[in-house]
RNA sequence: GGGCCCGUAGCUCAGCGGUAGAGCAGUGGACUUUUAAUCCAUUGGUCGUGGGUUCGAAUCCCACCGGGCCCA
């Protein structure tokens, strides 16, 4: 049944129905009126395609340039990119999921009906060819059709051909639109994929096993962040977007299961930033009798392996940096690492008051509200991290920072803790995780303590959790790693946002 | 949050106080191996929005909206 056209929805400059319908959509309008003329569906359910463009290339090479008059047909689907109009004879690209195969539709082949019928198709529409693959005489792997069939009329033309899409808010509004024009972001996202499935495939060999969490949490924490707040209509209560996994998996740990994982979404109610979007993706692995030095060993093959699997090398450019993840990577404790890129004495800056006055004295500001850990940590972004750009475990954190990793046995103002750099970005995080119950209950104490002064980034007292671990966890190594940072170490972006599929972007208002 | 920059045709961009432009896309025409096809002709714009300055504003000023980069 077909009905009369309607202004389809798009278009801003037409919305609130005003105003001349668009040249270029009416034209289109036009044309699909026209094959439904004819008794054409420009939208069939569905089509018969044998071969993908990639398939039908290799027979053409195969084929040659004097293809045998009959070594069977293909049928190649796919949206025409580019249009050659050469009189009785038209050369169209048609990109599918694989690539690129070019067409050629001749008159005397087609016939004079079906060939004056093609010039309703536009680019972006998509069509089946069915023919011949061969090599036209410059070479190009064609397939010269003797059929051809509508299988979608596109209303909208896709990106200019030779530019592409540039403006980075299209491209990221409207990320169809940069997938179907720029190879490079098809690329980036192709490595985003291949990264996860290799990194499920080594925890898998390992032994770990995959779990799923709750994202809306009734207490939520493992991170300092601040979250969202959402609200459950059927029990007329709060919950909060999770901030990490930590919490949930270590129950797991207690259950007994000894080596699981989960890699999924978080969601952080932060500003965003070249590094930072409000919702991305974290692996965290905890396994049961390992520490923070067998999870560095784990960490640094994990790197590397899924490095060979998905870029076939080691080595990676980020920002300008050649970077080699090539195992062992560097280790240095986070005091060595102030000395040797600040000239900082963490040990003897022991006070807040201390480190603060070292800070200013050096022009960095500093919040007045801030302690002492806050302020090592604003001196590590400052002047330690930029310069790890070679793969480096930092270790042995201060507990004020880490209220969920076990002391030093040696040195209990610190942590067996670390964190993984790579091109100046924090890309790991993993402790021995903290089970003793009752230093856990303080930590969470000192915390409390931290919001009530006004920060909103400490953690919240998670009595639940509290309980779980009462019952005892085995000592444990947890390790935290962003996929979306791993993603931009991979693919070379230098922002998140060009990692990620639909980043978060402001309302457009009217 | 602060500083700097950007917003012009569907897309990529020029114009920066004196009648809104180019290429691609579109439309009409020529062309049966082209590939950023070529050639001829041609349609298309509240110059992000709203105020202001000016005889005159895409252009200068202010505010707002959206985006980018740097800093926090």
């Amino acid at each position: 049944m077909s009905a009369p056209v309607e202004p389809p929805a798009g278009r801003r400059a037409n919305e609130g129905g005003e105003g001349p319908l668009d040249d270029l959509l009416a034209a289109r309008l036009a044309k699909l009126e026209q094959l439904r003329a004819r008794g054409i569906d420009p939208y069939p359910p569905r089509v018969r395609r044998t071969h993908t463009a990639a398939e039908a290339r290799e027979l053409a090479i195969a084929a040659g340039r004097e293809p045998a008059a009959d070594n069977g047909a293909v049928v190649v689907c796919g949206r025409v990119m580019a249009r050659r109009d050469m009189g009785r004879a038209t050369f169209v690209d048609l990109q599918d999921g694989s690539g690129r195969i070019q067409a050629l539709l001749r008159q005397n082949i087609l016939g004079p009906d079906a060939y004056e019928l093609f010039r309703l198709v536009d680019l972006g529409d998509f069509v089946a060819i069915e023919g011949q693959p061969m090599l036209t005489r410059t070479g190009e792997p064609t397939v010269e059709a003797r059929e051809w069939r509508m299988l979608c009329k596109a209303l909208h033309a896709p990106p200019e051909k030779y530019h592409g899409l540039a403006d980075p808010e299209l491209r990221q509004r409207r990320r169809y639109l940069d997938l179907m024009a720029n190879e490079e972001t098809r690329r980036t996202f192709r490595i985003r994929t291949e990264m996860v499935r290799a990194i499920r495939r080594f925890l898998d060999e390992r032994g770990f096993m995959e779990v799923e969490t709750p994202i809306l949490q009734e207490v939520t924490g493992g991170a300092a962040a601040k979250p969202f707040v959402t609200h459950y209509d059927a029990l007329d209560e709060d919950r909060y977007l999770r901030i990490s996994l930590e919490l949930y998996l270590k129950r797991l740990i207690v259950g007994g299961f000894d080596k699981v994982y989960e890699l999924g979404r978080n969601f952080r109610n932060e500003g965003l930033g070249w590094k930072y979007n409000p919702e991305f993706t974290m692996l965290e692995t905890y396994e049961a009798y390992t520490d923070y030095h067998g999870v560095a060993e784990m960490a640094e093959a994990l790197v590397s392996t899924v490095a060979s699997e998905v870029l076939g090398t080691r080595t990676i450019t980020f920002r300008g940096h050649e970077i080699s993840l090539e195992p062992p990577f560097q280790r240095m404790t986070m005091y060595e690492a102030l000395d040797r890129y600040a000239g900082i004495d963490a040990e003897r800056l022991s006070t807040a008051e201390a480190l603060r006055a070292e800070l200013e004295r050096r022009g960095l500001e500093t919040d007045p509200r801030w302690g002492w850990g806050k302020l090592l940590d604003e001196a590590m972004s400052a002047y330690v991290e930029p310069n790890l750009i070679q793969p480096t475990f930092l270790l042995d954190y201060p507990v004020e920072l880490s209220p969920l990793a076990k002391r030093k046995p040696d040195n209990p103002r610190l942590v067996e803790r670390f964190e993984l750099f790579i091109g100046g970005l924090e890309a790991g995080n993993a402790y021995t995780e903290l089970n003793d119950p009752i230093d856990q209950r303080r930590r969470f104490e000192e915390q409390l303590a931290m919001r009530a002064a006004g920060d909103e980034e400490a953690e919240m007292l998670d009595e639940d959790f509290l309980l779980a671990i009462e019952h005892g966890m085995p000592p444990t190594g947890g390790f935290g790693m962003g996929i979306d940072r791993l993603a931009m170490l991979f693919t070379g972006h230098a922002t998140i946002r060009e990692v990620i599929l639909f980043p978060q972007l402001r309302k457009v208002k009217s």
